[in-house]
Parts: structure tokens; sequence; C-alpha cells
DNA sequence: CGGTCATTTGAAATCGTTCAAAAGGAGTGG
DNA sequence: CCACTCCTTTTGAACGATTTCAAATGACCG
């Protein structure tokens, strides 16, 4: 059940036989299946609980009064959506279901509890959201500073590694369930713009994508044409010296 | 000292005398002098302390390889750069000084202790960071959708705002110590496009901007032009049941 | 088999960039 | 106080990346 997240954290701290089982109880709580299209917060809601991705994909997302959209991230299996969201009264923007989505509601209370009962994970989660922070600011650089080709390209990588950082390739391809308008959405770029992209990548033979399918048959060649530097991701374990001693 | 600091906070939570004894005590350690142009930390640094902005602007930002810079974050007095930041082993990103800039260095450790020692501090420092996420995820809704002008008002709104909220705005105007090539880094435009984004700005009469100092006649004018909603900054004092009592 | 949604294509329009240069300010040394 | 330099702001004109509009094609579903 918390395969996914159990993995993720590990690539930053080792866990205990406890964490994981800490874990396993929360990716228990309350769970909830959407589908696609639905959304699991609104922007405006009073943030209640804790909401862990435990398969399928999501899309923190904003919008405008006049209905420009834009994506600020993508959520994958694993991800935690805003550890301590809850401390603000309302929520600033939505998190929809990209695909048939299931997620954990964890009660705010495990999370508050775990400097205490669970101090590994705790420092865990703080790791997740910088990460998750990091990537944020990696797509305003794509969105300023970056062009059509390159965006598609940094976004494909982003998605593969953490993707591949639970689990989740097979080889060099990947599952990705989103239209080209959602691409569009999360890159700044109009729908059409983005088909055009893709068949650029594709005649530059950087990429495949058929049936909601990516194939990246050079992962290096991808990540120059991208300036993908995968160092953002922190996922070089830099917090070692916590790891459980145990099992 | 940390007059910004705890201004900023009271719109989150009351902190009692002894809370603004503290982070008076984190103000006045190990405090520093940068010129305009010097990094307080670069991408790659090991992160060693938490940096507080006591006095000037600085700015978050990623260089590419080839050059492009992007910034991804105005940083204000009262602002703190990553409270939790030395989780990480290396920066994934740099932080510069836009002016003359003073900032305190807090050592890790009073940070680690906040909430044993001062929960309050610490709840409204997580207030702080998530803060800090919604103006990132802002800046990707105005990369991604917005177009010149209202990417221009809208980051123009934001630091009068935030501006305002630590008490460093006089009347309508507020000090705005960043180059026409600084907003374009920001902005994701070229110098040359805010330059002309300005003199529409100013032929509409929304905003001045002469000598380093902005002035916003009709904040609300601006506001409607930029698409801008507050809501996102989460200044409406959400955690009034945290309040000190004392004083 | 019709209907809806996603992808693809073409052509025209536009917003923003680039290049090049002039003009304005501020600081420095003579 | 002038001459000089460097940096920022401003302007003009041409170019180009991306958008918009409109329509065709394809895929899936009931």
């Amino acid at each position: 059940m918390a395969a996914y997240l159990i993995r993720r954290l590990e690539h930053f701290t080792k866990l205990s036989r406890d964490d994981r089982g800490a874990l396993e109880g929360m990716a228990a709580s309350s769970v909830r299946h959407l589908a696609r299209g639905e959304d699991v917060v609104r922007e405006g809601d009073e943030p209640r609980h804790v909401n862990l991705i435990l398969d399928g994909w999501a899309s923190r997302y904003k919008t405008l009064e006049d209905g420009r959209r834009q994506i600020a991230a993508f959520l994958l299996p694993g991800d935690i959506c805003d550890a301590r969201n809850f401390i603000l009264n309302h929520m600033d923007h939505s998190i929809g279901a990209l695909s048939a989505l299931t997620v954990a509601q964890i009660p705010r209370s495990a999370i508050l509890d775990l400097p205490v009962t669970h101090p590994r994970i705790d420092r865990a989660l703080w790791w997740s959201a910088l990460v998750g922070e990091s990537i944020q600011r990696e797509w305003s650089m794509s969105l300023g500073q970056r062009d059509a080709v390159e965006r598609v390209a940094h976004l494909f990588c982003e998605t593969f590694v953490r993707l591949r950082a639970v689990g989740l390739t097979r080889g060099n391809t990947c599952e990705l369930p989103v239209t080209q308008s959602e691409l569009g959405e999360a890159t700044g770029l109009s729908t059409v713009h983005v088909n055009r992209t893709l068949q650029d990548l594709r005649a530059r033979s950087l990429i495949t994508l058929k049936d909601r399918t990516l194939a990246i048959p050079d992962l290096g060649a991808l990540q120059s044409t991208a300036l993908f530097d995968v160092g953002y991701l922190h996922l070089d374990r830099p917090g070692r010296e916590f790891d459980a001693n145990d099992d």
C-alpha cells in the first residue's frame, strides 16, 4: 500500500521496520478513489487532512477568473500533498485527478505526532517537502527561460526520473497518462504547440509517445536538449547519517 | 533588529514577549553585510545555517549552463530563506543581494530546538514556508498564463502587499531597488520588453516608477489588470487560536 | 454507428525577442 | 568641475516563436 512512499523516502533515509509499519498505517487511513477529472481538494476549501497519492497521477493547479489554467505540479504515486498545509485556513490551489486516482487521507494528528513517534519519518517528510519546492522552482526556470522543446523535454526527464525513483518505469519507458492539453497547461504552451513540439522531439528520435506510454531511447540525449541537471531532485541520499540501524 | 520578521509572523499568530525575545536573539546571530551583486549562498554549496533577511532585497535564482538566468523569488526584509534547507546536502539555487543587504545567519540548532523551546514560532515559521511555496506557485501561474502587462502588474501588487505587511510602504509607494533587467529575469521577459511594459503601465496611470520608487495610485485598478487575488499570501491570520495570551 | 474527446494540420495574426544604437545618470579620477 | 566610463533606460525596426482560428482526422465508448 505504502510501497511507493517508502521507496521514495528511502532515497533520503533508511527506514526501520517500525517506520515502515507506521507508513503502512498512514497509507491505510480512509482511502479514497477518484475518477479522472475529479478534484481531491479545491481552491478555497479548508484543508482537513493530508493527502497521500497511493496510485495514479494528480495535478496541483490554479485557475484565473477568465478560465486560464496553470498546472503547477504533477503529483505521482508516493507523493504527499503538503504535509503541513492544514496550518492554513484555505487552500490556495486545487488538486485534481489526472487519471483514476487513489489517495489516502492521513489525519493531521498522525503528522503532528511524527516528531515524537517517528522522527525519521518526520525528517524524511521535510526532505520530501523541500524536494517539492525545488521542483517548483525548476518549473519557474522552465516557464521563464526554456523554449518549447526544452520545456517539454525537461518535463519528460523530470517525470521519468521521479517515476523511476518509485519503481514505476520499465526499461526506458513509463506511463504518461496526460493529454497534450494538460501538458500545455503544465508547460504554459498552447495545445497546438505542444503537439508540434512532440513531433519535433519525435523527429529527433528523442522520445516515443503513444498510447499514454513514453519511451526515452537515450535519456542522456534528452537531458542535454532539456538542459536537465538531476541535482535539484535531491535523490542522492544526503541523510545517510540518520539511517535506522535495525533491519 | 527582528522587527520586520516579528511584524510578518504576527500576521499569522500573536507572539508572546518571550517569543519576540527569542526572535530578537536569532536576528542578532552573526550578522552579515553584503553589497549589491554578492551572493549569500551559491548553488552547490552545502547549506550551513538559516539566513534571515534583516534589511535590503535578495533574490533566489538559478542559472542555466548557457547563462540564462531566472529569478525564482524576491526575498524581502523579514523573510527567512528556507528554514529547513540544511536537511539537503547541497543548495539547488543561489541567493544573491539585489541591493545592499543585511542578513542574520541563524544556527540550525536554534531552528531545530524551536518545537520545544518556542512552539509558536515553530508554527509561524511553517506558515511562512507555506506562504513562500504559495508565492512560488503563483509565479508559475504568472509565467505560464499571464501576458507581459499582467505579469509585471502582478509582481508589483505582490511586492507592494508583502512590503506593506512588514511596514515598508509609505502611503501608496514603496521602494523597488531592482533594475529592469532584473524585473525581466523574474518575469521571464526581455529587458527591452519590460521597459515597454512599464511604459504601458505608466500610460494607463497604473503606476509611477522613478528613482527606485514605485507608486501605485489605485491598487484596486492595478490588481484587476493583474488578475491579482490576495488570498494566496495568507495574510488573514488563520491561526488566531494559537495566539499567545501574555502581553 | 453516432458522439465526444484527443490529436493533427494549415494559415494568419501577434506578442515578445533580438539587434543596434542613442540617451540618461551616477561615480571616479584627474 | 570636466572627462570618462559603466550601467541602466529608452527607442526603432526586423524577425521569430508561439498563439489563435478553423477544420480535418483519429480513437474510444456506449
